[in-house]
Parts: structure tokens; sequence; C-alpha cells
DNA sequence: CCAATGTTGGGACG
DNA sequence: CGTCCCAACATTGG
């Protein structure tokens, strides 16, 4: 079949970062061209199926994210969809190409590590079948690259570097937001007889290793056919990852209309979003919670970060011309996104190695227990399926304990809990639990952390992921670890009733406030009273145990932050960084362990 | 060289 | 509630 004219624009549209309508520049570039055919695409990429961690909760947000952006379609003209093919894009974008007569490739520009390789490909596989490519930014405040570059080509480490840069990109503030579709702008697709694609298109699929195995209770039928089990080109089911429904227990909900009905309701209360400061929202709020949860829009793309940002400007605008107070940068709404732009153009900035300590020149070594393989040169055992070395079957088991919120640390594990149950907890949460795994108690390293938080977070992002992760381990970004959270403490001062613990710590639910954060000190007589015993680690193996019980902490804490924290004074004297060549050539543990002490940093003699 | 600053610590004291 | 101290990090601006 001839090539349509390039007068005639088929325009294959790639969702992948985007899963909206509105404020899309690349998806106003796309209409922009006038299609007569128009395929909103979207892949379903092996790479992020298999070798991400996902667990169920986030696979629900994506696809009620996706359906309804299929039905968004389908609403503004009948004949549409979102067409999700199963396959990898580097394979099968080439075969649509031909398929499909495509003349103009469209999509956001994504500058994740494992998407810019992706696309370079893309851009050539493009280049070599004729098909015109267009990308546009949207998934930021500013283009990361453009931040790095007026960052003197440095990856932006601190908030007053972002503000800097963004002065001299558009006097600190993004471009105003672009107009959303409306009925009768949506090209047709082609008719369904010839979007069809035969059985060569669907390729094996190298399923090992699945880093989600665990949580496929089911059949795994993701790529069984490349247009979907009924052939529609639909979206996909948790039933078809393999994941049951009942599993997926988050209650936030997916979707570009939930998060424009939650930012508008934000929006409405004025007060909220002018006074809004974040170290003064609570990390122990629920129904309502004290900060907006829109992460997770702004990680799918449900919502456009920009429409964020100038809705709440435009509040801001108003309550100061009608002088009203007003938070300022970085404490402020806006100060939120800004954050979440340095952490982008740290990782645009320095790629791959952002995600690792291996290799990465901006984040500190630090002696942790349970590092990453890579970091233990040749300590690689055959049938060993982890990725760290168990340096210490202690810190392993301190790693465990805290992953499933039975550390014995009633704050802690109500947190760790909720991130489980619900796949978002609170920003300070998340605080305080990083720092008790880091720095603050178990001396586990933050990589450990930051893949728990990768399979369980609903609104995961890699580099803001990442980023925080190194800023509460004060290997990058921050670096005054004697500033310690306490599991007691820092709940107590939030939420001295402990009506967060009771919710999801239920055990403990008829503690006296005076024992609900540290239970071990109840008399036994008041536990038995609360029907709960202190005992035992919560693995649930102490069966002979009679009604409920709470485990004990699993170490003390006062020791435990003075051993961090000699041991973080030891790594800041150390003073290695991930790109190091003691690092990369695993030769590191000598300026720890043997050979002469480090040299103390000179100070000034007093 | 020094001082100030840095989104979000804890604890004693007034 | 605010203030100061604890012991002490890196960066920035003078």
């Amino acid at each position: 079949m001839p090539k349509p004219p390039s007068s005639n624009p088929i325009v294959l549209y790639w969702h992948r970062t985007d899963l909206r309508l509105h404020d899309s520049p690349a998806l106003k570039a796309a209409l922009s061209l006038n299609p007569s055919i128009f395929i909103p695409l979207w892949t379903w990429d092996p790479h992020y199926v298999y070798r991400s961690r996902v667990g169920p909760n986030r696979w629900r947000f994506l696809l009620e994210s996706q359906d309804e952006l299929s039905k968004s379609y389908k609403r503004l003209n009948p004949k549409q969809q979102l067409w999700v093919v199963r396959e990898a894009p580097i394979t099968i974008l080439p075969k649509l190409f031909k398929a499909w007569g495509i003349t103009h490739l469209v999509f956001e520009k994504d500058t994740d590590a494992y998407a810019r390789a992706r696309d370079e490909e893309v851009l050539q596989l493009a280049e070599k079948a004729g098909v015109e490519v267009i990308v546009r930014m949207g998934r930021n405040l500013f283009d990361p690259d453009e931040l790095v570059s007026k960052n003197g080509g440095k990856a932006t480490m601190s908030m007053a570097q972002v503000e800097k840069a963004a002065q001299n990109i558009g006097n600190g503030c993004p471009e105003r937001i672009v107009e959303t579709p409306v009925e009768g702008e949506i090209p047709d697709a082609w008719e369904f007889e010839r979007m069809r694609l035969d059985s060569d298109f669907k390729v094996g699929v190298d399923e090992k290793p699945d880093l989600n195995e665990g949580f496929r209770t089911g059949k795994d039928k993701q790529y069984v056919s490349v247009m979907g089990p009924k052939n529609d080109f639909g979206v996909p089911t948790l039933e078809e990852i393999g994941i049951k429904i009942e599993d997926a227990t988050t209650p936030h909900r997916g979707g570009e209309n939930e998060a424009l009905r939650i930012l508008a309701s934000c929006i409405k209360d004025e007060e909220y979003i002018g006074r809004f400061e974040k170290p003064n929202t609570s990390p122990a709020d629920f129904e309502p919670q004290s900060t907006t949860i829109l992460s997770p829009h702004l990680h799918f793309g449900t919502l456009s970060v920009r429409k964020f940002w100038w809705d709440v400007q435009d509040i801001l605008e108003k309550r100061r011309k009608e002088k009203k107070s007003v938070s300022t940068i970085p404490t402020n709404l806006p100060g939120q996104l800004l954050f979440r732009d340095m952490y982008f153009g740290a990782q645009a900035a320095v790629g791959d190695a952002f995600a690792t300590t291996y290799g990465n020149p901006v984040v500190r070594l630090v002696d942790w227990h349970l590092q990453s393989k890579n970091l233990e040169n040749g300590s690689e055992t055959e049938d060993d399926t982890r990725n760290y070395t168990v340096d210490s079957e202690e810190a392993e088991e301190w790693f465990i304990r805290w992953r499933e919120g039975r550390t014995g640390f009633p704050w802690i594990d109500a947190l760790m809990r909720q991130l489980r149950r619900e796949g978002w907890i609170h920003h300070l949460g998340r605080h305080s639990v990083a720092c008790f795994l880091t720095r603050g108690g178990c001396y586990v390293s933050w990589e450990r952390g930051a893949e728990v938080f990768e399979e369980l977070l609903i609104d995961h992002e890699t580099a803001c992921n990442i980023g925080n992760w190194m800023w509460l381990s004060c290997t990058a970004f921050f670096a005054q670890f004697y500033r310690c959270y306490s599991p007691i403490a820092f709940g107590k001062k939030w939420d001295p009733e402990g009506n967060f613990i009771r919710r999801y710590v239920p055990e403990l639910a008829d503690f006296d406030k005076k024992y609900i954060y540290e239970p071990w000190k109840a008399p036994i007589a008041d536990q038995k009273k609360w029907g709960c015993r202190v005992t035992g680690d919560g693995s649930g193996s102490s069966e002979k145990e009679e009604g409920k019980t709470y485990p004990k902490p699993m170490f003390d804490f006062d020791k435990r932050r003075q051993i961090c924290l000699d041991s973080m004074k030891n790594a800041y004297d150390v003073g290695l960084h991930g790109a190091d060549k003691e690092v990369m050539d695993g030769s590191w543990g000598e300026k720890f362990h043997g050979g002469e002490k480090p040299k103390k940093r000179q100070k000034t003699e007093k």
C-alpha cells in the first residue's frame, strides 16, 4: 500500500507519561498536524511489566487511568479509544509504522534513564522508516535538560540552584497551559479491520527475572495476543496481569477526572492553598489527609504539573492583591513542585547511575549494611537471588521487619502498613521510616528502602524517590545527619493521642496514649487489660501465644542512634562518592575497616 | 577567612 | 508557644 502524502498526516500519538487530554503540549502538537488518521497508542512494555517493581496498587492506578483516558477519547469521538498493544516499543513501533502507514510519531519528552535510551532508538527507527517525530516537554515545569544547562551543566542539587536556573528560563515560571481538545477535535483512527494486527506481531517475551512474580496470584496473560485477550486493543485488566482486585487495596483512584476533581476541590479552599507550608502538614492525618495526594496523578500524567502550578499561582496572586498572607517557596505548594523538578534535573544530569550508589558522582558512599552487590565486587553466589550482600543477618532481619511493618515501633509500623495497604504515606512519614532504616536506626543501605518504595508507592517517581532516599540518608542533597528522627517523639508531636497508630496497628487500638508509642513499657496487667501482649517478633511464629500480640522493639533505639551517628561521622571523614575509583574497583572497604584511619577534616583550633 | 543559610530533630527550659 | 543548645554537615556570599 502506497504511503499517503504528508499533506495527509497519519499520526501515531504515543502516550507514556501523559495519561490525560488537558494541558498536553505534545497532544496539541499532534492535533495541530490536522491528521487524517489519528491513533492514540499505549505500548505495554515488558520492561515495565517485568523489570520495574510495581505492586498491585500501582497496577490498579495505572489501569484506572488508562481506562478513563480511553473512555475520554471515545466520548470525544465514538470511533476512538486508547489503542493498547502488548509488545515492546522498540520492536512493535517499526511494524506499526508500516502496518498503519504512519507519517508522524508524537510523544511527550521523558528524561528517565531507560526512557531516554529507548526514545533515542525509536528516533532512529522512525528516521529509517521515514516517519517524522515530534517531541514536546510537558511532564515538568521546566525541561530538566534546560534546567541543567542553566545550572552550568551540573546536576541541580539544591533549591537555590533550581530557583536561579528557573529564573533564567521563564522568569521562574513555567509556560501557561494549553487548551484541552473538545468534541470534534479528535480525528478518527482507521476502521477496525484496517487496524487489526496479525499474529506475526506476537513476540517472545523474556519473562525472567519477573520482579513482580510475588504479586501474581493468578496466571500472567499479558502477552497472549498483541491486541489483548479480546483482540480489541483494550486496556488490560488486573486479571490479565495475574493480580486479584482484592490485593489492590488502595483507596486512591486513578484517572484524569479524579485528578482534576481533587485539584479543583483543593483550589476552592483559598486559605489552604495560600497558607500551605509542607513542614506544618501532619503526617498522622487521615480522612482527610493533610496534603493534596496529587502526586500519583503527577506521576502518571493524569494531572498536568503546569496546571497545578498555575491554578495555585492564580490563587496566590489573588491573595497578594487582597493583602492576605501567602506562604513562600520552598515550603508552599509551588515550592513542592520545584523540588520535583530539582530531582528530575539531578537525574537528567547524572543519567543511568542516578538510581544507584555505584557510579553515581553525586551520592556519598556510606558503609551501610545490605549494600547492592555492584559495590561488593565478587561477593555474588550462584543460588542467591538477592541483589544485595548480606553482611549481617541481624540487619537483614531488621530490614525485613521494617518492610513488613513489625519493627516493634508502632509509629514506624503504622506508616509501613499504611504504605502497603494504601500505596501512599505523607512526606514526613516517609522521612521518618527512611531515616529509621538508614542513618537513624538500622544503618541499612538506602537502595534497599528505595526498592521497597518503588514497589509499593502509587506515586513512585524514580527521580523523586531516589532523590528523597539520598536526602534522608544524608548521602546527597542534605548532610545534617545529626538531625535524627525519633520513632517515638516525632509521631507523638503530631498525634499525641496515637489515633494514626490505632488505625494502622489495630492490635494496639485500646492502649492508653501514655504507652501507645512505646507499648513495651506498659505493665503486663495493662497489656492484658488492653487485649494485646507485647512479645515476639511479629512473624507469627510464636503460635502458642493466646490472643493478639504486638512485637517487642527490634533494638534499643538510643543505642542504635549513637552507633549510626558515629558511623556516619566516619563515613563523612572517609569522604568517598559513588563514582570514585575506590568505589568503582571495589576497594573502598579498606578505607573503612583496614588501613590507615581517615584523616580528620581540618578544623581550626580554638 | 568567616558568617549565614539550609523545606520538615529533640529536648530542656521559661 | 518560643528560645537555646546539642554537635556539627555543605554551600554560598562576602
